[in-house]
DNA sequence: TTGTACGCGTTATCAT
DNA sequence: ATGATAACGCGTACAA
């Protein structure tokens, strides 16, 4: 059932389906609830595949992550709805894709996207394209969203990782811990592929606290996450312990979700929080104040975060914007686990 | 830089590079390489709407919930996508759309997804779609998989609801709790609209187990979320106690992540749990048993649901199998909020 | 308003 | 057997 059918039964030519459809060209009120009425009775929906072959763009702002599921992606993404909602503009349009697993840089995915779906936008969150694929992007004026951190050539909405995290280990540190371990986003030790520079600004917060208090650096005191899953903290204290890393502290960078992780890990082994481990999480989501004890976290503006990087991409899509850099605010919110 | 512009550069016809793409025909060594070379060095990746639209089918599988965004749903995605990355079928082909705020009831987005998107198959969760969509699904041939309730003409992955709120409500009035309301799926009261089954059973499981009890039913017991999220259950409370309806236990089928809202603002308002007030969640998600108090709640076998659900939906796409229901087991995790 | 060409990969047909 | 050619699917842009 396509348009032209509609068309000859709504006794027009199938342009003034399409016309309909899209609210253009002009053309009588009648016509119009004609074609209409058509559409409905026969229960017709727009090929959207026609629809981008012939456009050569896709009406899609795409969300990409590293893993479809964790409860910061999910705020972040809620909030991107939400302002879509509210502009009433992509309500139907925004897809949220994952590098989990596939590969970790994201560059297949992030083609994909240019190339074969061809869509209007790609908000990113805690991925570091490559400067090639941001040179892809730019050359094919698709506006490219960074979250959590920044790129030369793109767009981005951050905060300012090296000092939250500064602060949160000095806290740490003045508080008299003097094994505080990281548990920080991906390939930090394997030194073969990119650390992800979120995670980077990270850890250089963290050892920057530590030489500040004159603690020295231990390379047996980082674990990384590589999806910033729960099972990664579980898996990330049990390392801690099998190297016996004796730790008194853990900063968990890699998010609230692995943080929880630790602590139900922490406490199936009788490890007391916070008086034998002390934990500080990041983001600041939904659960962390629920949890027992309270976890003490790095708060990230989640919802502001996505509701800036949907403007925008509005904003990039509509006009051609000068590449814009938001900075916002993270904080510590002390609470019960450190 | 389309499939004929390869095809010339590497001195091929255009459909000896479509065969190569996709592994069909037959064709030299040489040949196979060559064309891959090209493709590489000209950076092309085929367009899937051209795709799309000439094969009629889009291999994607589309996951539809209420929202995007919550602890649940976020793991039963996870699963889904944990399995298709094992079977590796549909590694880049799941998408994740809502319903939320758009309409209650998905049927244009049911619609969308089959008429103008043509995905290969459906999963919905926690959705009751209308018996003329799951006509039009049949009629199309194109898999629908309800997960956590079921429909006439579909596959589905389901638990006993009856049963297991029945369980719960049980064990608090048992408890000698006497003032019990429960929070459950949207349109409870609002009688104009359906009341999805999946919470209709819940709310059945409640009431047998008040009468069981000698209990008798409160309409003024009764909250509903209408997207089972954290607010809803802030609002929810606040609810209860702006009618005075005193209550001594909360029932909360809309979900751990409502009954986290339901404790939050018991904790700001000096609310005991358990002491003044029980609360029994569902699904039991990952920070349930976190939380202080630890969450009582029913568990869902939510990793188990998602890989079956995606399991049903590749039975399906391939060979046309027969409406399969797959029953599972709900339990109540007795923690220390209730 | 309407007709025509176009975008791009696939299926089916035909030639070597 | 392979490779080349033609037709098709379905909206949209643009000229008539």
């Amino acid at each position: 059932l396509d348009i032209r059918k509609v068309a000859k039964l709504a006794g027009v030519s199938h342009m003034t389906v399409s016309n309909v459809i899209n609210n253009k060209g002009r053309m009588s009120q009648k016509t119009r609830e004609k074609v209409l009425r058509v559409m409905k009775e026969e229960d017709y929906y727009p090929s959207e595949a026609a629809r981008v072959l012939s456009t050569g763009k896709k009406d899609v702002i795409a969300f990409v992550s590293a893993r479809l599921a964790s409860p910061f992606i999910s705020e972040v993404l809620a909030s991107i709805e939400d302002r879509a909602f509210e502009a009433n503009k992509y309500v139907y349009g925004i897809e949220h894709f994952s590098t989990r697993r596939i590969e970790s840089t994201g560059e297949e995915l992030l083609n994909r996207l240019l190339f074969s779906k061809k869509v209007s936008a790609v908000i990113i969150l805690s991925i570091q394209p490559s400067a090639e694929v941001v040179m892809k992007y730019r050359k094919k004026g698709v506006p490219l969203i960074l979250l959590e951190s920044s790129v030369i050539g793109a767009h981005s909405v951050r905060t300012d990782n090296v000092r939250a995290s500064f602060e949160a280990v000095d806290y740490l540190a003045k508080k008299g811990r003097k094994r505080i371990g990281i548990i920080a986003g991906r390939q930090i030790i394997a030194a073969n592929e990119e650390l992800m520079p979120t995670s980077l600004e990270r850890l250089k917060g963290y050892m920057d606290a530590l030489r500040a208090n004159g603690i020295t650096f231990e390379p047996g005191f980082v674990e990384e996450s590589s999806d910033y899953s729960f099972e990664d903290g579980v898996r990330a204290l049990d390392n801690f312990i099998a190297r016996k890393a004796d730790l008194d502290a853990v900063f968990c960078p890699a998010g609230d979700l692995t943080a929880m992780g630790v602590m139900s890990r922490a406490k199936e082994l009788g490890i007391k929080i916070p008086g034998d481990l002390a934990i500080i999480g990041y983001d600041d989501t939904l659960a962390a104040k629920l949890l027992s004890p309270a976890l003490t976290t790095v708060r990230q503006p989640i919802a502001q975060m996505g509701r800036l990087a949907f403007d925008l991409a509005l904003e990039a899509i509509q006009g051609d914007i000068e590449d814009k850099v938001i900075n916002l605010q993270a904080e510590m919110v002390v609470r019960e686990s450190a």
